[in-house]
RNA sequence: GGCCCAUUCGUCUAUCGGCUAGGACGCAAGAUUUUCAUUCUUGAAAGAGGAGUUCGAUUCUCCUAUGGGCUACCA
């Protein structure tokens, strides 16, 4: 079928959005660019229970950070406006209506505590309990109980609900996208409610295909966790008579925990040292808090790259991907079918991969807060310079400062392994040589004093190592860093004399 | 328990019947280097098990095992 491509991403707001949330986010997204559709943003809050304060937000800005776009649904609004499905409760009454008009759903008013009471009876004949065709004529539902009887519990005010009449003994051929043929015999399953009266609302399974239908969706990607409800949904297409119009689908593969069994959740973050959330969050209920990626320093696209390889992959070696690439290279069918277990090693390397192609400006302005933290006021070319100059060795912007400090302020004290090893010897008294060299450099550009140094090292005839690392340890005051000349150029002549002389002055040499 | 899905190096994965099974992360060694990193090179490391189909199975089928998901008036 060839119509217009619309995807959504249709998530519940009970808490922060984790990167399973996030990953099938992506990809609907890059699919619906890459085929030149639509992507929806709806908000599935029918379970009131659940609701969590500011999640809605915070999926909207995890989207935003993240670099992928909305083009309709909350947030933005369009054509079909409500998106929030709690905003549309009047819509879907109307259809369960529908269904229990043509006798395809029916009316029930066991209350929860009786279906407790039955589950626990039949669990101590060792039985399970399931409503299904093989119940629901003996149960308190609208098939077991007289027209008269229902009007009258209905209108005494007896809470119902909406359960869908699952037909006895029928197969169901579906197609998934990324899983091909799958058949399910519809005993096995059990007669879902579709709405309930307690809340006027109706459950995931009605909401989702009525406003699937409603939005005109062509595609659903999805989590794996909903592939045994499939069957389900396209009996409802079904019974809406809406199968001609009905969407395809592709139940994408879990995201796993790095260690152990069962799909990464919540819990496991900030206990196994990386973040499960794209933002930082904080429980509105419980005041618990929860890393993000963003706050721990991860660039969007590197965690989007990252992300996206998790369960696709593109046929060929390239790992490194812009959003345009990815949206140009993504396609379905070269989505894996088992779980992805998720690893925060590669995070990272993908985090320093994009390290090392930013530009020293763009590495400017993420640095100069952090500068300004600790009392540092330079220019932005000078900010540039000293991350043009580190970023080869970071992962994280916030590893700049522990490896760029001493561009700005002197030693405070001496890394105690480089002073056992280089303090000691003729070592101080090179220095003090050195120091003399230096201060008869006018030019203090780095060639220049790299030129001047080597040579009279060399007619010296001293062991370069040593010489450099006694003056790293002077100047850096540990055995860490770029090309001493990168340092010494920057600081300065005068710079690097009153640090000399401050370690001489200061630290007692080894024997 | 029932139903469904899956199963290639420790991990993410390539392979669409011909494989000396490729890449990446991580790990180890070496090279480069004034240090730490980076970078480069090299190395160890995999087809869950059993049947079948076939000239030939990692690739197709079945069984078993294992892992995972679902089994709510949650999504």
């Amino acid at each position: 079928m060839n119509r217009p491509v619309r995807v959504r991403f249709a998530p519940s707001p009970t808490g922060p959005l984790h990167i399973g949330g996030v990953r099938t986010a992506l990809y609907n997204y890059l699919f619906a660019r890459h085929n030149g559709g639509k992507m929806i943003l709806r908000i599935e809050d029918t379970d009131s229970q659940r609701f969590v304060p500011g999640a809605e937000d915070y999926i909207i800005e995890s989207l935003k950070w993240c670099g992928i776009e909305i083009d309709e649904g909350v947030g933005v609004g369009g054509p079909h406006a409500p998106y929030r499905q709690s905003e549309r409760r009047e819509i879907y009454l109307k259809y369960a209506l529908q269904l229990v008009d043509a006798g395809w759903a029916y009316y029930a008013f066991d209350t929860p505590e009786e279906l407790d009471a039955i589950r626990k009876e039949y669990e101590a004949e060792g039985k399970t309990f399931a409503y299904n065709f093989e119940v629901r004529g003996k149960l308190a539902t609208s098939l077991a109980l007289s027209a008269d009887e229902v009007r009258t519990r209905i209108d005494r005010g007896d809470q119902w609900v909406i359960r869908f009449k699952m037909p006895e003994n029928e197969t169901v051929e579906m197609h998934d996208l990324i899983r091909g043929d799958v058949a399910v015999n519809t005993s096995t399953l059990d007669d879902k409610v579709l709405y309930k009266s307690a809340d006027a609302l109706p459950t995931y399974h009605l909401a989702n295909i009525v406003d699937d239908r409603l939005m005109e969706v062509s595609h659903v990607i999805r989590g794996e966790e909903w592939l045994p409800s499939l069957p389900l949904h396209y009996l409802l297409y079904r019974a809406f008579g809406w199968t001609d119009v009905q969407p395809e689908f592709a139940h994408l593969p879990l995201l796993l925990k790095p260690t152990g069994g069962g799909k990464l959740s919540k819990r496991d973050g900030d206990k196994m040292g990386f973040p499960v959330f794209p933002l930082y969050w904080v429980s509105p209920t419980t005041g618990e808090t929860a890393h993000g990626y963003r706050e721990d320093g991860y660039f969007p696209e590197a965690f989007i790259n990252m992300l996206a390889l998790l369960g696709w992959n593109p046929g060929t070696e390239q790992e490194i991907f812009s959003m345009q690439e990815l949206i140009d290279a993504f396609s379905l069918d070269r989505v894996s079918k088992s779980g992805a277990r998720f690893q925060p090693d590669k995070a990272k390397w993908f985090n320093a991969q994009y390290m090392h192609r930013k530009s020293d400006a763009e590495l400017a302005a993420l640095y100069q807060p952090v500068l300004r933290e600790h009392g540092i006021d330079v220019s932005d070319e000078i900010a540039g310079r000293v991350a043009g100059i580190m970023k080869e060795r970071a992962t994280f912007i916030g590893d700049f400062w522990d490896l760029t400090s001493f561009f700005f302020v002197a030693p405070t004290e001496y890394d105690e392994k480089q002073t056992k090893k280089y303090w000691k010897g003729q070592n101080p008294a090179i220095l003090a040589e050195l120091r003399e060299v230096l201060a008869g450099i006018d030019d203090f550009s780095l060639e220049n004093t790299e030129r001047i140094v080597h040579a009279w090292i060399e007619e010296k005839g001293y062991g370069m190592g040593q010489v450099m690392n006694t003056l790293r340890l002077a100047l850096v005051g540990a055995g860490k860093g770029p090309g001493m000349y990168d340092v010494t150029s920057f600081i300065g002549r005068e710079e690097c004399l009153r640090r000399i002389d401050a370690l001489i002055a200061n630290v007692k040499p080894l024997e």
